[in-house]
Formats: C-alpha cells, structure tokens, sequence
DNA sequence: CTGAAAGCGCTTACAG
DNA sequence: CTGAAAGCGCTTACAG
C-alpha cells in the first residue's frame, strides 16, 4: 500500500500538500495540485482512514447500534438500514452496523474505543439504559424512538396519530366493535416499549372519544400466539368486526385464527396490521391491509440529525413524528350486516 | 479519555509496561501489573482502538459484507449474524455489519481504508467480481457460498443433498409428480446465483434417476408471483401433487395460488419451502413444512474460518458443506389418491 | 522484569 | 501557495 509518503516524493512535494489536495482542505495550485493526482493515481493511493482517525480525532463512521440479537428482522427494517446507509455516504460517512443486544454495557465497551464518531439507537424503551450511558460519556447519538425524556433529540412514528387513522378509517367503513391486539410489554410492571404504550393508549382514548367499547388482547408477537389472540378478541366481543393489530408476526396468525374460527377475512373481520410494511402484508392470504412504518424516512431524519450533530450545523435538534401511512390490501373492507354478526354471538 | 500515558504517570512506569499488561503480551511483576490496573480503573482507562490498530496493523474488526441493499432480510440471516457476532466476540474481534450493494467497486473503497481485518462475503455468486477483487487485494475473507472456483475456502449450503432429501420425502409419501418453483436467476445467459442454479439442477438429475417427469416453474421472488407460478405448475401437470419452492417469499403465494384454484393444502398439493426458516414458514396458514437454512453453523464456521486464516493458525481452510434438515409443518402429507387426482385434470 | 525510543500514516497549526 | 515539524495514542523490537 502506497502511503501519502510516497505520493508526495512521487510528485516531489511535501506530505502537507498531498494531505491537502486528498482532503480538498486547502488551496493547491493546479500543476501542483495534477502533479499529486497523477503521483496518486500511478501509485493507487488510498487514505489509510484509521491513521486518518488517529490524526484527526474524528473516524469519519457512524454506527447503527443494531438489535440483531433480539432476531428482529423484515423488510421495514432493511428499508430503514438502506436509506440510512446511503444518506450518510451522501454526507461522506461510513456507516456500520454493530449487532449488539440491547444491553448498555456492551455498548459501552464498543464506543470506549473510540471507532466511532457517533451512532444511532433504535428499538428505543421509555427507560433506556443506554440512552443514559450515551449521555454520560458525551458520545454524539440520535434516537429512532423516545424515552420518557423528550427533550432529547429524536425521530420516531407518531403511534398516537396512526391508532386514530385506523380508528377514523374504520369508523368509517361503519365498524363499531373494533378490537385492538398488541404483543405484550415483556416487562409489565415497567411498560417500557414505547410503541406498544403509546398504540396502546392512542387506542383506548379513541375508543371513549368515540364511546366506544374496548377490546385489547395482548399476546406474544408470533402467528402461533395471534391466532389464540384471534380467539381472545371473540371470546371477549363475539360482535367484533374489526382488529387492529400491533406486531407482524402476530397478524398471520390473528388471520389465521379467525379463519380456523369459521369467519372469513374481510367479509366477517377486517384485519388491519399496523407498524409493518407491505411487504410483509403481502406474505398473508389475505394480503394484509397495513399502516406501513416510514422506514425510509426515519433512516434519512435519523442519520441527517446525527451528522448535523456531529458538524456542528444544527440549529435545533429534532423532534419528528411521522404517522403510518395506510395502504390498503385485502384484509380489511365494511362492516357486516349487524344482524348477521349478532347471529354469530349465539 | 485517560490515556495509556495518563496510567504510565500514575503507577509510575513506562507506557511500555502498561502496554504489556492491557494487552496481556509479556510478562509483568505481580505488584507492577496491580499497581497498574489500579491506576486504569481509577481513570477508567479504556485502551483507543484506532490508536492500537494504526501501531500492531491490525484492526481486530471483522466485517460481514451486508447485502442490506437487495432488501433481503428475514430470521435466517438474523440467526446467522447473531451467531457471527457472539463467534468473533468469543474469539477477540469487533464484527460490524457494512451495507453495501453487490458491488465489487464500492467494497474497494472501503477495503482500502484498513478499517477492517478481513470480510465475510454473503450472497455469493458463480461469478463474483466482488471476490476477484479481494483476491487480488489480498484481503483475507471468508466466503457464505461458492464461486466457480470451488479451491477458495467456502462455507455453503449443501443445495445437492437438500433437494436429495426433499424429493426423498416425497416420494417416500408416495408422490410422483413433484414440480420445482424457482426464484428465476435475474441474467438468465449467466445463470449466476449458485442455490438456484444448483437446486434446479439437482432437482433435474433426482427426477430422471427416479424416472419421474420434470415440471420447473420460474418466477420472482414475490408471493404474488408465487401465486401465478401455483397456477402454471397445475398448467403444466394438473396431477400435481408435491411442489419444491426454492424462495420463501414465493412460497407464500405458491400456497395461496393453489388455494385459490380450488385445491387445499395439504390435503390436494404439498408444498415444501426449502433453503428458509421456522419462523418464516410459521407465517403461512397452514403453517409451512420447511427445510432450514443452517445460518448459525454457517454463521460460525464462517467467522472461525476468516479468524483461523487471520491467525494463521489454519491447517486446511474449509470446504463445508451443510444440509437444510427437513422441518414439518402443516403444508405437506401423503399424496392424495390418484384417482382422484386424475379427476382434477378433467 | 522494565524502559527508552522508533514508528504506524496521517492532520494541522505555524512559518515562510 | 508550500513545507518542516509536532503530535494523535498506541505497539514492539531492542537493550539493559
């Protein structure tokens, strides 16, 4: 590997100037300025980015801190990665991921070392560990999600606005018995997963907006576990005629579930997954009618709040809400004739 | 941030020393190394990567070649990451995920920079200039899949013997007309993504050695197509009864198309979604029969190879092989009565 | 067992 | 516009 050393004897100057005319960070005159380029072209220079790091106090890479341990995956994450990735080479940044679990120490470790300029969390909780440690060692980062402190910087879904969407959209198509799924807190006394509070809530307050009756289940966010939460909602109204469901997985099988109880989906229950994407929707039979997580969005905010961070130029930091758009699929159409689905009841 | 030097004042020795017993590297007097690792954890030194890489020439940092780009994403490759990661952490080293398209260009670029030790490569090709280019670069990696060049070290699905094992199922049911669907190979003229190539082909040469009559179907990786391709297998031989899908998203639509054309699974056609997972194929209703991807051994053989190769400390670099074991779900069962399959065609 | 010193490949005031 | 030089925080022969 050719170093800017040899570049600069190449070209016959000093090592300052190649550094210059590298990182576009002085005024070169031109001859000069062609006689390096040609020097770097003949010898294939490349930066040697970790000297770079060291000399520059800055490493030019931002990581996702990335929950891979906890087997998320799918399709609205991919979009999210993918957009974040190409923003942030936009703006000249690397942009890794460091599959960690969700574990503050860890990531303590991993930051300490300094390879990083700044990183971006996700799968944020109310009460976040790390967001804590990130504050305490002064380490550059932007939130995909809230804690309870909201006056961090921070882009999430607007969960509160989705829920009433959904209320709204099925409202009006004259559903009146409308039931709510959402994969459990895993902690029930701390309720930390801020989407499932805040889907949660949004849902209850609409429902006595509306003064309507609730119906929430809570299962495990897998299809097995939806289609006993398929059950649940019957046993709880046999009138419904509509569920919102809060997890993917968990909607295969809250379809599933219904059909194995003898109602067919849209025509006796409407089905609508929410946070997800279409891609997803599109593996059910039905193909699901989803309110799709502006993944793309909130990778481009997410990456764009952090860099600005990190060059100084933001004015304010962040505080983005964006809804899920509804896209409707099959799953999901009027209400029942009310006669027909009081028979059902009995 | 403390720095070695900070330590070296503080437990009055060289930086040197400090060096010595942060890295573990040279012997060290019982009470020097204590008086130095009070000083570390009285400043909370954390040793600086960049630093310590720019000085030995080695980053301890693995890197796995993500293919984020193409948007694929599922369980599988979230079991096979995790278990890559918990490897290279066991064995000392960083392991980040870098998004970059399948691109032999930009991996250049960030090859160049040092940042990283060796890579991983996923989502092989029969082709690949991705690997052309670390070969010639010298970059140590590690392949998730086969090239032509079946001398470089590689860690693969064994895609023979998994289709052995598929059409051994089925015929051991008693199913005689078993077709294939395909995800079909983007450039058909180069025929370069190796499980699609070498799934069909071994589909082929098991049906002519059981003397059984080939039906391949080809179409995108989408459940939509996947509901089409239902429809031209039954075109092709309406007394189909067992269908290998090699795409777990066309799966998906392969159970709907038959669904929809009146024929319920897997009372009328099995269907075995290959080279995928569990938890994908729990999605389905019925509930898929899956053979499973091997992400974590692959994941793990994967990293050890790179970090064997790495150390030198390698005999024979791998040429690994693993199966997809046969998981049942609800999506196949014995075939159904001939004659009755016989009537459908009419 | 410990230390002085060179060196890794850059960046960046500073001087000219 | 260009260069000499210090410095980033480590590692690693080498010497003692």
């Amino acid at each position: 590997m050719a170093t800017m050393r040899d570049v600069a004897i190449r070209a016959g100057v000093s090592i300052a100037t190649v550094s210059f005319v590298v990182n576009n960070t002085k005024r070169v005159a031109p001859d000069t300025r062609s006689r390096i380029i040609e020097a770097m072209n003949e010898l294939h220079y490349q930066r040697n980015v970790v000297a770079r790091a060291l000399a520059s106090h800055r490493t030019r890479i931002i990581a996702l801190l990335y929950p891979a341990l906890d087997h998320r995956a799918g399709p609205t994450i991919m979009k999210f990665i993918t957009k974040a990735a190409s923003v942030a080479q936009e703006r000249g940044y690397d942009f890794v991921l460091w599959p960690v679990s969700n574990d503050a120490k860890q990531m303590s470790h991993l930051l300490a070392g300094g390879l990083v300029d700044g990183v971006i969390l996700m799968e944020v909780q109310i009460n976040d560990a790390r967001v804590d440690k990130l504050v305490e060692s002064n380490t550059p980062f932007a939130l995909i999600g809230r804690t309870h402190d909201e006056s961090l910087p921070f882009v999430d879904i607007d969960f509160s606005t989705t829920l009433e969407q959904a209320l709204d959209y099925f409202t009006e198509l004259g559903h009146s018995h409308i039931a709510f799924v959402s994969e459990r807190t895993p902690n029930s006394i701390l309720d930390d997963i801020g989407p499932l509070v805040r889907t949660a809530s949004a849902y209850r307050d609409g429902m006595v907006a509306r003064g309507l009756e609730q119906v929430v289940v809570y299962c495990e966010g897998s299809p097995h576990d939806g289609r006993q939460a398929a059950r649940d909602v019957l046993a709880a109204d046999p009138e419904t005629t509509a569920v919102i469901v809060m997890n993917e997985n968990a909607a295969f099988g809250v379809v599933s579930g219904f059909k194995h109880a003898g109602l067919s989906v849209p025509e006796d229950v409407s089905v609508l997954s929410i946070a997800t994407s279409s891609e997803m929707g599109a593996l059910s039979d039905p193909i699901l009618s989803t309110m799709n997580a502006p993944a793309a969005e909130l990778g481009e905010l997410g990456v764009a709040a952090l860099i600005d961070l990190l060059e100084g130029t933001v004015e304010h930091p962040p505080h983005v809400l964006l809804a899920c758009p509804l896209v409707l699929g099959e799953s999901t159409g009027p209400a029942p004739d009310s006669a027909a689905v009081k028979r059902r009841s009995t």
